[in-house]
DNA sequence: AATAATACCTATGACTCAAAGGTATATTTT
DNA sequence: AAAATATACCTTTGAGTCATAGGTATTATT
């Protein structure tokens, strides 16, 4: 975990959270709003990040729009139906791990 | 991230957490606490586990005593001074990425 | 004219961990 | 006494996840 690596199984979660905040968005919007939003602390690589909208899109989770803004493409992401109740799910089972890590992780300073 | 799987990049952290802690443990011990602490919520694995304290061994971050209980081996694994170095800078840096995490994650619900 | 920014993409490989198997002894249950 | 469970170690294999490194094309900036 060295440098500013992402705990891996975290990278879906955090597209999903975004993507139901924010209604829509594309790839490139994505990794610029992340870099953004954690002072550069996340980085969501191009090579990690379509890939994984792709799957995402495969499983039905998301949805795309394409459309063509100054003569660029751009593929706008959206939570489907299945997608929002997924994201919910996944929401919830990382806040848990969270929940359980930090209290593996941050608690319990020996005493004795 | 399915039922009970840890986040890939923090195994060797909890690990070194609960050494710096217990001062010593042996890998059948460390699999039961975390266990047992986590109410069975992580359950680190044995296949995942012995690998990694030998590389953590070989690193240098780690060193073993071999003892012998009730005719069962047992290898008690404690930090090394490097490690001891090492797991600060690990549990911080896990700490920070929780911190952004949760920032990404868990708040900006958007309001309007 | 060159560079940076925007916007998409894929192939490859490193790394981490889980699954599944193995060995051996001690304890408990049947 | 036999079978099952718990203790304690181990390895091989493969799935999954992501970063690295490349690629294309357009627009904006220098």
């Amino acid at each position: 975990m060295s440098n500013s690596n992402l705990f891996k199984g975290s990278l879906s979660t955090i597209v999903l959270k975004l993507l139901k905040e924010e209604g829509r968005m594309y790839g490139y919007e994505i990794t610029q709003k992340v870099k953004d939003a954690t002072k550069g602390k996340f980085k969501i690589t191009e090579g990690a990040l379509y890939p994984t909208l792709h799957k995402l899109e495969a499983d039905g989770i998301l949805e795309v729009e394409v459309e063509k803004v100054d003569n660029r493409l751009r593929k706008y992401y959206r939570l489907t139906e299945k997608g929002t109740t997924e994201t919910a799910k996944k929401i919830s089972e990382l806040e848990e791990y969270i929940k359980t890590l930090q209290e593996v992780i941050f608690l319990k300073p020996k005493i004795g």
